[in-house]
DNA sequence: GCAAAAGTGTTTTGAGTACACCCATGG
DNA sequence: CCATGGGTGTACTCAAAACACTTTTGC
């Protein structure tokens, strides 16, 4: 079977960059490509948009497809149309952020992948097309999205100490803060619950946990409330 | 002549929102369709991506072909792909804002544009396809890109005075700002260079006429400083 | 000289910074 | 009872906000 068009039409492909926060480092989901072209290779999940399908859609299915990842949230980052991007043809690339709690979860290499793990962001293997520089754009954007809108929040447990917010804002960052500083300023935003809960098996006082409250800060933004680190 | 894919594709598109300065207003640039589909009616300008060309060169080059723009800085916008989007078949649109110094420059309608036109912001006439949403999401993009970029200087002539200024970034940001402590914050930045010269044909104590100085702001980015309205 | 708008001084307030300290817990 | 890290108090600094004032210019 084959489609027919009156013009050239350049393939439209979505590209996700997955974070995620372990072992106290930013992290960043690969597949391994399968019987595909760049065979063997080291890519971020993503695939061609299908028939009637929205970009969004397509993400969100090669993301389940590829790594087995489900609920994240994820968000448009840029598009990639360079020509030359990919060797067959003319393919641009949507590219999505995408921040998952979840990277303990179990990692299933699906369609298409034959392989799918978590690399640490500082310490990538080398890359197909242009996913280095996908990712490069995403770094940055991760950068400036931290500073004034909370995502955080989607990168930790429902429920979490200040202790474990601090480095992962450090990691984003790229900068150390302050502890009280930082304490005062989450807490003074008053857009987290304590749960009454503590942190386990620690060996030393255990820190109180904390549950970020959606309403809250969607209530505070219509009073010209301004997230920022 | 036709092109055969192996698969379907759907066709790529871009679209620009073109923002100007005048008469005290934000305005948008729009043109009425020719001879295609949705004839006569106002949208913005853009097209049909064509072959080996990246989106960014898509976007400028139908903004020169419908509309006579030429230098103006670009930046992606968003990706709008439902599949009713176009009534006549799956079209996915790469949005971009541009922004423009010449509002009373020649517009010169040209290849598929009935007419091109400056359209105040807030009196549009009813759109093309989903160009009101394109608007909309890109409005919301302005407001958030001017609190934190200097993206006012694109939108005024190359010299101006903190009297043009100031009622373009309350436009922008749509609440008053109080004059004294704008002309401290901006001038305090220390990226703006005094040319000397002052507004001229004013029935009043004439303004001093200032610069955007990019190698300024562009060093003082590096040491960590953040333009912020 | 008067109206109109440019341009400046100054006080108050609150947030950000820096640093020092007390508290709870496990071993 | 001590090491470890959680949690708190507070003085200092500086930018933002609010308001009042002086200066320049055309008519």
């Amino acid at each position: 079977m084959s489609f027919e068009y009156e013009y050239p039409r350049a393939a439209t492909a979505v590209d996700c960059v997955v974070y995620g926060w372990g072992d106290g480092q930013l992290k960043v989901m690969l597949i391994e490509r399968g019987n595909e072209t760049e065979e063997g290779q080291w890519a971020l999940p993503g695939g061609f948009l299908k028939e009637n399908e929205t970009v969004e859609n397509a993400a969100k299915r090669e993301l389940r497809e590829e790594t087995g990842i489900t609920y994240v949230s994820l968000e448009q980052l840029y598009v990639f149309s360079d020509p030359n991007r990919d060797k067959r043809e003319h393919v641009i690339s949507i590219a999505f952020i995408a921040l998952t709690k979840r990277v303990t979860h179990k990692v299933k290499a699906g369609t298409d992948a034959a392989d799918a793990q978590w690399f640490p962001l500082d310490d990538l293997p080398s890359l197909a097309f242009d996913h280095d520089e996908i990712i490069k754009v995403a770094r940055e954007r991760l950068k400036e999205k931290a500073r004034f809108q909370p995502i955080g929040f989607d990168l930790l447990p429902t429920e979490f100490c200040l202790r474990d917010l601090q480095p992962l804002y450090e990691a984003i960052l790229g900068r150390k803060l302050e502890k009280r500083n930082f304490q005062k300023k989450i807490l003074g935003m008053g857009i987290l619950t304590n749960t009454g809960k503590k942190e386990t098996n620690v060996a030393h006082r255990a820190a109180e946990l904390y549950k970020f409250d959606k309403k809250k800060y969607r209530a505070k933004l219509k009073t010209g409330f301004l997230f920022s680190i």
